[in-house]
Parts: structure tokens; sequence; C-alpha cells
DNA sequence: ACAATTTGACCTTC
DNA sequence: GAAGGTCAAATTGT
């Protein structure tokens, strides 16, 4: 059975869907461990053995990540007064999506990822700063249909100070997606708690799978690119501001379909 | 030409 | 004044 607390980060208010979804996947992962001993039982040769095996695996590491989250949430509810032509100085400061004052009443959540761009959604970077203490630039990015469909997500990016293999990365959002063009079924979610080894396919880390790598417009990948980070990361060399800014460049993943509905985990409407 | 990123300036809070 | 977040002109890439 996976560890599993039943504290609950944000409050059982704005949390509740993300609270279900762990008690359904806690679940899933029970009923499979049961299918697999079954299953040994009446086939000792282990048919199907290792899929539940990595099914299994992948379970457990979503649930691990799930636990780690932070929940809380905006409900998207705070209206942009501007358009996208607007001037800058055509609005009252506190008014501003980026005034503090307003900013601090969003309420934001946060995980650490080796997989910073890998949550399937699309995004433009904005701004790039330095943060005091920290050794890397923090990049700041907000949903690419913002114009076009008001959707007012954000979030920001910072790669941790320890050099871990893959890089991890502090992955801050705030507000709801609203936007409907999310590849959610394509989410690879690989948490910072999920063990290393517990990876969407049972050959372990690979940067297909964990990079969010560069891509052309039509969203192939550029291979050339990819082995240069891939080979950086396994150095475990800190990721220069520039290597990041490559790694910026792909906003959304190339991966095979995974298990997990991003609307689903974050909660339908009301935030999780 | 258009889209995305970079980067210095600007603004508010502390 | 420092820090963090955002804007928007300039630059770069496709």
């Amino acid at each position: 059975m996976v560890k599993m607390s039943k504290k609950i980060p944000g409050g059982p208010s704005t949390c509740h869907h993300h609270f279900m979804a762990i008690e359904e996947i806690n679940r899933a992962y029970e009923l499979m461990r049961q299918l697999h001993a079954v299953l040994l039982q009446m086939f000792p040769a282990q048919v199907g053995g290792d899929i539940l095996k990595e099914i299994l695996t992948l379970t457990s590491s979503a649930l691990s990540g799930l636990q780690s989250t932070r929940c809380g949430s905006s409900g998207g509810s705070d209206d942009d007064p501007r358009c996208a032509g607007d001037k800058r100085k055509s609005l009252q400061r506190s008014d501003r999506p980026g005034d503090p004052k307003r900013r601090r009443k969003q309420e934001t959540w946060s995980i650490a990822t080796t997989v910073p761009h890998g949550d399937g959604y699309q995004w433009r970077k904005y701004g790039q700063k330095m943060i005091n203490n920290a050794k890397y630039p923090r990049s700041y990015y907000r949903c690419t249909y913002r114009e076009g469909q008001g959707c007012l997500a954000k979030k920001t990016v910072q790669q941790e100070d320890s050099c871990a293999d893959p890089p991890s990365f502090r992955v801050e959002y705030s507000m709801q997606h609203t936007c409907k063009t999310i590849d959610a079924a394509a989410v690879p979610f690989v948490m910072d708690s999920a063990p290393k080894e517990a990876s969407l396919h049972s050959g372990g880390f690979s940067s297909e799978q964990h990079l969010s790598l560069p891509q052309d417009t039509a969203g192939n990948l550029i291979q050339d690119e990819n082995l240069w980070i891939y080979d950086q990361m396994q150095e475990c060399l800190p990721l220069e501001p520039e290597l990041l800014g490559k790694m910026d460049v792909a906003s959304s993943i190339s991966s095979p379909t995974g298990p997990w509905d991003w609307d689903m985990l974050m909660g339908d409407d009301d935030g999780w």
C-alpha cells in the first residue's frame, strides 16, 4: 500500500477534488495489487506481470506526486480587465495583473519536477529575473491562449540549487487554466517525490519522456538539442540560463498517451 | 512577415 | 532601497 497521508495541505474545502483523486488512485493501486497477486497464482510464469508491475509503479509515482503537490487554487474568477492591445499606462496600477497587491490575492501552488514544461499546456515566456539567493534565474510564463481565450493561468519556473540528476525545477502556478486547448491526455506527470526509476516507461529515465524538449512549430522534436540537453543532465551540470532558455522553447511535450488527466487531477472548475 | 524570446525599465510592497 | 512581478520594445527564430 502506498503510504498516504490524510492531511489535506490546502484544506478540505479547496482540495476536495485533489483529495478525491488521491483516494481513487489509491484504491486503484490496491485493486491492481490484488489483481497482480491473483495473476501470479494463476500464471506463475508471470503472464502480464511486467505490465502490472509497471502500472503499479506508475500509480505509486502519481500518488507521490499528488501528495507532494500543495492544494489550493483560485477559481479563475478573476477577470482580466485588459484587452490585448491595451497600453500599460492606461490602467490603474492596482488593476494590473502584475500588481503585487492584486497578485497576493491569488492563491498559488507549486510543484518540484524534472519536467518544468511537461504539464501539457502551452506557455509563453514573458520575463526572466535573477532572484535573491538563487543560483538560477526565475522564468515567468503565462498561458499562450491568454489573449485568444482570456486564460489567466501563469507559472514561474526556477531550477533548484541542488545538483540533482536530472535537475529539479520548482514550478509555481497561479490561476487555473480556462483555455480549452490542452492536450491533457498526453501529460506525463513526474513529480519530485516520485522514485527516479519510476518512469513512464520501464526503461527508466529518457530524454524524450522526461524532458520538455525543443520542438519546431509543428511540434516535432529537435533531435540535436535533445541530445545536447540530455548530455548536460547526465553530467549533472547546472543548466545555464541559456540552456534553460532553450528548454523553455518547448511549451508542450510529445509523449505517449499517459493515464493521468490533468483536468481530473486539478478538479474541473472549482480548483483542487 | 509573423511569432516567440530577451531584457531593461517600471511599479508596488516591504 | 531591495526584491519580485510585469510590460513592451528590441531582437531572434521560423
